[in-house]
DNA sequence: TCTGGGGTCCTAGGACCC
DNA sequence: TCTGGGGTCCTAGGACCC
């Protein structure tokens, strides 16, 4: 028996919303940019000419000195945009590859197993392709395996001008010669604990992590830290996801754009975000038992007094209705509202989802509305078509007080007719 | 004044059962 | 001194990812 060796290509956009911000402003190609949270709160991109100043993760607020003082622009985060440029990119890879897994909105595995010689070369062609069909940059790692796979990408954008942005190491030599030039940090799946445990136990490299023993890691800490070992030494121990599995919960959360003081505030953002979640709960065809709606005040200022309280409702059957999953999260908000916090956050999360095909109704649970099926498609197709919130349950406000801080959105070139790009 | 949002998986430990 | 043993299920919390 031979064991046929695997080949994964990891395909990851680089510096990605940065890159989606230029796509429609060729004259900022050259320019340094950073683009920041909802709310603007941090920085969570940086385009290459930026890194070099600005740290992820910074605060706006303490860094606008440092962006003027080097000319670099900022940019709220526009997700519609950056979800449609997603999309292409991962049509136009679809399109000339057998398999793709979606890893993330600018990531993406593809199996190259038995594809034609030199694979170096199909890298390449791809990179190209992406770039000239939706002016995104890539970079392409190719591995035996996927953690492998995900390091020679990360060698691929570190030195992006030796390498072309594609790097190959299915080649055992040049995989143990980048293994031991990686700090164990950089490696998929260490984190910041791990990688202070490991240093600790003198596993400083991903080389030393490649040869450390199997038995010991999975001990002391899990059997995934186990599979990253093994998958650094060559021994493929994660398949390709073709298919994304429907989400076991669903989350939506957000912080206000201004503090909240008052139950209505909060009633306005807690109906709002169970709306979005609902939305997401139909979208994959799930039903939910229950719901958990959790308030909280700011994290940062010490001057303001903390409170935070999250609160668990069941529903009495499993349901997708936006009106009974509302009518429940108000009910859980009613028990956890106290006057007085500013509160600086709220959220919604639909937990123990089952999927619609596979629910059995309960012989013995109170008797079930018909005819809310109906009502729930009609209402996502008209949004569907017109665009969010044409349609929304009288709770949620069209303009918010607490709405989001975004003072630097960009046009959203792809998705609205009324933003899209004017010739003269 | 101003510090993101949305997920997954694993493990330990408690509750409970026989 | 010694205070059963073994199993399942659930939950909270930790760690990780982008």
């Amino acid at each position: 028996m031979t064991s046929s060796t695997k080949s994964f290509a990891l395909i990851d956009c680089n510096s990605f919303y940065a890159s989606c911000e230029r796509v429609f402003r060729p004259d900022l190609a050259k320019i340094p940019i950073v683009v920041l949270s909802n709310n603007d709160g941090c920085v969570i991109a940086r385009s290459a000419e930026a890194k070099p100043f600005i740290k992820m993760g910074e605060p706006y607020f303490k860094i606008k000195d440092q962006l003027r003082r080097h000319n670099i622009l900022a940019f709220s985060s526009n997700y519609a945009l950056y979800g449609d440029m997603s999309e292409r990119v991962m049509m136009t890879l679809e399109s000339r590859l057998p398999s793709v897994e979606v890893y993330s909105i600018d990531e993406a595995f593809a199996d190259l197993t038995g594809l034609p010689e030199p694979l170096d070369q199909l890298g390449y062609s791809l990179r190209a392709d992406v770039l000239q069909i939706t002016g995104i940059p890539v970079g392409v790692g190719i591995a035996s395996t996927k953690t492998l796979a995900k390091l020679a990408n990360a060698a691929a954008k570190r030195w992006q001008r030796q390498t072309g942005g594609v790097v190959d190491i299915r080649d055992p030599e040049r995989r143990d010669k980048l293994l031991k030039a990686m700090p164990v940090e950089d490696v998929w799946g260490v984190g910041r604990r791990m990688t202070e445990h490991l240093k600790a136990m003198n596993i400083k490299t991903a080389w030393d992590m490649s040869n450390a023993d199997t038995a010991t890691l999975r001990k002391r800490f899990s059997v995934l830290v186990e599979k990253t070992a093994r998958e650094l030494r060559g021994i493929s121990c994660l398949d390709m996801e073709p298919t994304a599995p429907a989400k076991k919960e669903i989350c939506s959360s957000r912080a206000f754009g201004q503090r909240v003081y008052d139950l209505k505030g909060l009633q306005e953002a807690v109906a709002s975000y169970t709306t979005r979640a609902a939305e997401k709960l139909r979208k994959q065809q799930s039903l939910c038992k229950v719901i958990q709606v959790g308030v909280r005040t700011g994290l940062f200022n010490p001057d303001e007094k903390h409170y935070a309280r999250s609160l668990q409702c069941h529903l009495p059957y499993p349901t997708d209705d936006t009106r009974l999953l509302i009518q429940a999260a108000m009910q859980g908000l009613d028990h956890i509202y106290k006057e007085g916090p500013a509160y600086a956050k709220a959220s919604i999360m639909l937990l123990d989802l089952c999927q619609r095909n596979e629910y059995t109704p309960d012989l013995f649970a109170p008797s079930q509305p018909g005819g809310t099926d109906h009502l729930m498609q009609t209402l996502d197709q008209i949004n569907q078509r017109w665009g969010r919130n044409t349609i929304k349950p009288a709770r949620v406000p069209a303009s918010p007080g607490w709405g989001m801080q975004r003072q630097l959105l960009s046009p959203s070139y792809t998705t609205r007719l009324d933003q899209l790009w004017v010739a003269r």
